[in-house]
DNA sequence: CGTTCAACCTGGGCGC
DNA sequence: TGCGCCCAGGTTGAAC
């Protein structure tokens, strides 16, 4: 489910808890097995009680909780989570309370009115993780090393100089967090749709150019797409954290959309499957550009 | 080294 | 109704 956008507006969603104090975190029991959690969900929430929220802030498509202490010589920790699949973060009523992962309640605060009390990290399938990090730890898994520039400011220069050597197709390329961070099988699929280039492409074959208008074109399709609010396909999906639906998937030219016409030019789109994820694109409108038009 | 692939999970939808 | 299979927005570590 959550991409960059997706994530992007998780966090938002979450501005309003900022200066909120933590007085109480909660892994509840449940029937489905728990999730990965660093260090563990005890010792988690000793650590995190009692501090208070100072940021919230996006890596890639992790949602990350800067938790100041009490006092202004002990250090932050940040709370990194990764919804992956179905995660959410919200501050409404969740939809089970099965899948209800971590709960965290907030004091009011100075601002009493409207400022939600709980934050929520609800994840059906599981597959999210919940991870706290020092300075140090939070820089290891989520700086430079690990995770590509963003995706709502990479530029082409950045995307030839990561992939442009690389003998992998195009669209799974976009996928590696290392290269850019943030893009998820939704957005590579539309992105590659509006530069009008084959998801097979190679890497090595793309021109410099290329990879200039696939790096603008990252930029402007992401941020339509926080605009919007992210993409809601199907029921007990993806949701803004004061639960409504996001309104990008109106806006989807391919994802999604197989044999129907092209927005385009009307030929059937078509679904393949590469590196064992569904690929949507149009075969009429994306071409490779390292291999020869026909007549 | 670079790239692919199975595995991690739950649950909805579909064909039989 | 029920069963078995396929599918789903992501990432990791092992295997080629």
């Amino acid at each position: 489910m959550p991409e960059l956008p997706e994530v992007e507006t998780m966090c938002r969603g979450l501005d309003c808890v900022v200066g909120g104090r933590i007085i109480a975190a909660e892994f509840p029991r449940s029937r489905v097995r728990p999730l990965a959690v660093e260090p563990g969900p005890a010792l988690l929430c000793r650590r995190i009680t009692g501090r208070t929220l100072a940021a919230v802030r996006r890596r890639g498509k992790r949602v990350v909780l800067e938790l100041a202490g009490d006092d202004r010589s002990i250090d932050p920790l940040w709370l990194a989570i990764e919804p992956r699949m179905t995660g959410l973060m919200l501050v409404a009523e969740p939809p089970s309370p099965e899948h209800v992962r971590l709960v965290l309640e907030f004091d009011h605060g100075r601002r009493t009115v409207d400022r939600p009390r709980r934050v929520l990290f609800w994840d059906r399938r599981g597959l999210g993780t919940i991870t706290l990090y020092d300075r140090a730890g939070l820089e290891a898994a989520c700086g430079g090393v690990k995770l590509g520039p963003d995706g709502l400011e990479v530029t082409g220069v950045e995307l030839a100089s990561r992939l442009g050597r690389s003998r992998r197709a195009v669209k799974p390329a976009l996928l590696d967090q290392r290269a850019v961070a943030g893009i998820g099988n939704i957005y590579a699929a539309e992105i590659l749709f509006r530069v009008g280039i084959d998801p097979r492409s190679l890497c090595r074959r793309l021109p410099a150019e290329a990879w200039e208008r696939i790096a603008s074109a990252a930029r402007s399709v992401l941020a339509e797409a926080v605009r919007f609010e992210g993409s809601s396909i199907g029921d007990e999906t993806y949701r803004t954290a004061d639960n409504r639906v996001g309104r990008f998937q109106h806006r989807h030219r391919v994802y999604g959309r197989a044999d129907l016409p092209c927005l385009t030019c009307s030929q059937p789109i078509v679904r393949i499957v590469q590196t064992q994820r569904a690929t949507f694109f149009c075969p009429q409108c994306q071409r490779r550009p390292g291999s020869r038009r026909r007549t």
